[in-house]
DNA sequence: TTGTAGGCGTTATCAT
DNA sequence: ATGATAACGCCTACAA
């Protein structure tokens, strides 16, 4: 039904290399059959049928991000950065959202949409280590943590240095019950784990005991989550002075009940989150946070895809480990002043 | 390099019309034959090619969804919820971000991607009215906004009727001045035209005079905008008693306005903004709101698109206009206590 | 510089 | 119940 390289010949008078020669910038095509075609394409309306190309071609131009979830300001606006990266690269991005499954993450890594995309970038939550190797020769590309020696190109900043980065701006303002919220213990939180042994590196290294008590759990890495562990903190015999959260949905729980109770922040407690999302720049007080470099983590993702995908020398190179920055950025909840009303 | 249904069919010893039929659920197969057939396939690990599947069908069993930006909660939620409304139709989501840029969103009614796609879903901002009439053939399902006798299918909540909620809420709690922030002068601004209509609607019929000076114009719809022009109306001579925001976002930017300031809320100013986003529901105070159904806006608009893919009688019928509810969340913001510290 | 022919992996038609 | 074969639309040797 739509018109095909065989119409706009027939159109042109040309043949279909021609045509082909025309669409896809052929040097030695003579300027008078060109602008030929060129009228009968723009006449026809013609547009290359992506299936038979890839058919041929075997690539889709396609690459797939999966994300734990999109409804998380962290993982849309990485989302939104690689798609602006892939963009520049003419790729289209499918988005993949995993929950957290592992049943979605195993689909994903043996390579389950197979022909359909030409690599993958992947933030994994429910995987690590040795269930991460790719099955099919789909590159992947690895988000967000640090695998030791994983199986796979990844890109992630320092989280245990960048957790106590966070750390050490409460010991230093001279708090000395510090806790931490969004401890977990599965394996596969690698996430959660570096940035506890990070946590309790910069408490030991201020002469602070670490105490299991300060040490919250949490299910998820939502508001409520944060909401929840709080709670037990302010009901706890003895209350934290100061609350790192592993990322700032959680801080924006934890202001929620410290602030409904009637705690002061920072006076009281004083809150320092993880990530930089846009709402911590509006709550009140504004949320001290730990800034991942993202745009440069969607850049590099999509970077390293492409050198995979190229027919470079470094196609088929070792996995490759990319460090970004990180930095932190210091507001209201814990160097502030409550306002008063 | 990956096996094909030749290949299967060589190892199964038959042809590739009944290895096709094994995979496609076929009935007439010989019981022992479908085995032989399904072992090799298992074997060889055969994966069917899409890009050939949908040379052959037409059918790419992909939809795209475009909305202006998917680090806006509202459209990151809409999104999860359309990608696991299409799973269940085994169907794939493209994510498509427009930025609200005029031009992109013409591109995409144009028919960008073509043959790539089955149908689209699309939440416009910067195009309205005859603008939207999709040229190439693709089913098309509008979101968010009522286009009088539109050109295509769409699905939306009342706007207008929901915006005389909020602001009747705001008018029975006794509120006299009430300001609105989200006003937007361009055409293509149907949102906030309707909910515009809306607020004045309810101001009106409480006996209350409208005054243009209330009626706060932003640029965007983020937290910034509505922090910036909640900060104009303090300014102001006669500051407002309450304020209804055209969406959460630009609220809870006006309530880091009015805490910041010292303002309190909802004693000496009500805020009450729309979509009912997650934040919300965690910041202090927690936010009034109206809440479009948007699980049902999802599923309705997956299902008008099937049913126009569909070779059902529908699938050619009028363009159709579905009305989905919304409800009012009263929460702190308009009926709270502001917690002393 | 331009044309011809074959094949990428499926599905559909028509036999058998 | 199963097999042979022809498209689907494009690209690329190879030929002219």
């Amino acid at each position: 039904m739509p018109p095909g390289l065989k119409d706009v010949a027939a159109r042109a008078g040309v043949s279909i290399k021609t045509v082909s020669n025309v669409v896809n910038g052929y040097v030695h095509v003579a300027p008078a059959t060109r602008a030929r075609v060129q009228a009968a394409i723009d006449a026809l309306g013609y547009v290359p049928n992506l299936a038979a190309r890839q058919l041929r071609s075997g690539r889709s131009g396609v690459i797939a991000l999966a994300v734990p979830e999109l409804q998380s300001p962290y993982f849309a606006e990485i989302a939104g950065l690689i798609v602006q990266a892939a963009e520049r690269r003419s790729w289209t991005v499918l988005i993949d959202q995993t929950d957290g499954q592992a049943e979605r993450e195993r689909n994903l890594v043996a390579g389950l949409r197979r022909h359909a995309i030409d690599g993958l970038i992947f933030s994994p939550l429910a995987l690590a280590g040795e269930e991460l190797t790719q099955r099919d020769g789909t590159p992947m590309v690895l988000l967000g943590e640090r695998v030791w020696h994983g199986p796979a190109d990844h890109v992630a900043i320092d989280n245990t240095a960048a957790a106590s980065d966070a750390t050490r701006h409460l010991t230093s303002l001279g708090r000395r019950r510090i806790a931490a919220i969004g401890v977990q213990d599965r394996a596969s939180a690698v996430t959660a784990h570096q940035r506890l042994a990070g946590y309790r590196a910069a408490v030991a290294s201020a002469g602070l005991r670490t105490d299991p008590a300060l040490e919250m759990p949490v299910e998820g890495f939502h508001r409520a989550d944060g909401a929840a562990a709080m709670a037990r903190l302010l009901d706890a015999a003895e209350p934290p002075d100061a609350v790192f959260c592993f990322n700032d949905l959680l801080a924006l729980g934890a202001l929620r009940t410290l602030l409904s109770r009637g705690v002061r922040v920072p006076e009281d407690v004083a809150v320092i989150g993880f990530d930089d999302i846009e709402d911590g720049r509006f709550s009140t007080p504004t949320l001290s946070t730990v800034a991942p470099d993202a745009p440069r983590i969607a850049q590099l993702a999509v970077d390293l895809l492409a050198e995979r995908l190229g027919d470079g020398p470094a196609a088929a190179g070792a996995p490759r480990e990319l460090r970004v920055d990180h930095r932190l950025i210091v507001r209201e909840s814990t160097t502030g002043a409550t306002p008063r009303p």
